[in-house]
DNA sequence: CCAAAAGTGTTGGTAGTACACCCATGA
DNA sequence: TCATGGGTGTACTACCAACACTTTTGG
């Protein structure tokens, strides 16, 4: 029983949010054959030896030299015909990157990787459209019951970006142009307890009375969890 | 650029129920080494041609003959050692059967693949602890939102099977010896408008009021999922 | 003093939870 | 007539949704 000749590769959806650009994604451009020039999520063979999580961070760290905060498998894709050269199943995992590490590291050939609104997206090579649109889906449905929300924003923050980070992530990626009221959004943060006032201010940006900061308190986050007691925040 | 030589298989949670015998897998014995004379979950190789759900199906269907009512990935699993051999990559698949499928096939012979509940395990292969942890995991999860749980029932069944069912999979997965309300779960249920109630009564098996039968209409689920109005058991 | 963003409470509706008795059948 | 399982309603609580004005700052 010899085993066909089937290629295996991971790809990476990686997501970055600032309030001023909204929900960002990672491409790169294919420098060869098949869908040369056009964009595509990073990615590539596995190697031998190394897990599929080790995979995928040195291929983002060869091809983008982006530092990545989360990363979480998202599903494996392997319709025969899927790469048009030969058979090639692909583990696609999802990140999440901070602010801070949004801009790419100098050694990236800004040809070669860039950051992409997901409302401004370019033509995507392969299936990697279906990959994006599930990977979107996941992380729209996973902020309403886990608290990854907190790893796209920076570890101070002002209410105020959480509750927009939400509103992207929720209404906006939907094409819903809808609102989050600012209260009751707090309230029900508030309850949860995962999150620490600050007694710091954000310097104010322009306009506007200055924000109290916050923190997300994963410490808190793990008690809720081992008790069964579930995060719930669909707004 | 070579690819490394990764083999890629499938594996296959099939879950199956009945009242009496609560929440069982399908699990085959291993004839050959590594694990010769192991229980192990049903899997093989991935043709070059197949798409992973057809791999599945057909692997199935060889070692077991079962007919299965619902498939859904689960997770890759592709640790560098998780087979002793040579590195193997497997997409883990998770299927419901209904309790008629539940005895085998004439033509599967009864020492290669046999029913277990899950509260009698044999030791089992490889990794296929983790997996089949994973699995229970992620059947418990997903019924809380969303209607699997019917495709563990005959088409018309009992009040009472439903919510046997949820207090299994709910509560004595997790070795918690706990009740759900009847009354409670019934509202629930029916404010959620995807039960049929008929006027059918099941036939007293031994003592008792016969019960009312219903059906899950899965076109008003479709409708509620659509509106974007959420399903949600949590008992 | 005006514009911009942050902060804050109340009310009404709805769903969740806890809880106990009667009904129809077979033995 | 008894044992078994099926069927039903109410009261309390907690969360959700809707809604508008005041405060602090920069320009």
């Amino acid at each position: 029983m010899t085993p066909p000749p089937i290629s295996l590769t991971v790809d990476a959806v990686v997501f970055g949010y600032t309030v001023n650009k909204g929900l960002s994604v990672l491409l790169i451009q294919r420098k060869y054959a098949p869908f040369k020039g056009s964009w595509a999520l990073p990615g590539g063979f596995v190697l031998e030896n190394e897990s599929l999580e080790d995979a995928v961070e040195r291929e983002l760290e060869e091809e983008t030299g982006v530092k990545i905060n989360y990363l979480e498998q998202l599903y494996t894709f392997g319709r025969p015909n899927r790469d048009p050269r030969k058979r090639i199943v692909s583990v696609a995992y999802f990140a999440l990157v901070r602010p801070d590490a949004f801009q790419l590291s100098a050694k990236t050939d800004a040809s070669d990787a860039q950051w992409f609104k997901i409302t401004e997206l370019p033509t995507l090579a392969f299936d990697h459209p279906e990959i994006l649109e599930i990977a979107i889906q996941r992380l729209r449905a996973k902020v309403t019951y886990e608290p990854i929300g907190f790893e796209l924003l920076e570890e101070k923050f002002p209410f105020s970006h959480l509750e927009k980070l939400y509103e992207t992530l929720l209404f906006h990626t939907q094409n819903i142009d809808d609102e989050i009221d600012r209260r009751n959004f707090k309230k029900k943060m508030k309850r949860l307890g995962i999150l620490e006032e600050l007694n710091e201010f954000r310097k104010a940006s322009g306009a506007g009375r200055p924000a109290r900061l916050f923190r997300f308190i994963p410490e808190k986050y793990f008690e809720l969890k081992e008790r069964g007691d579930m995060f719930d925040v669909w707004v």
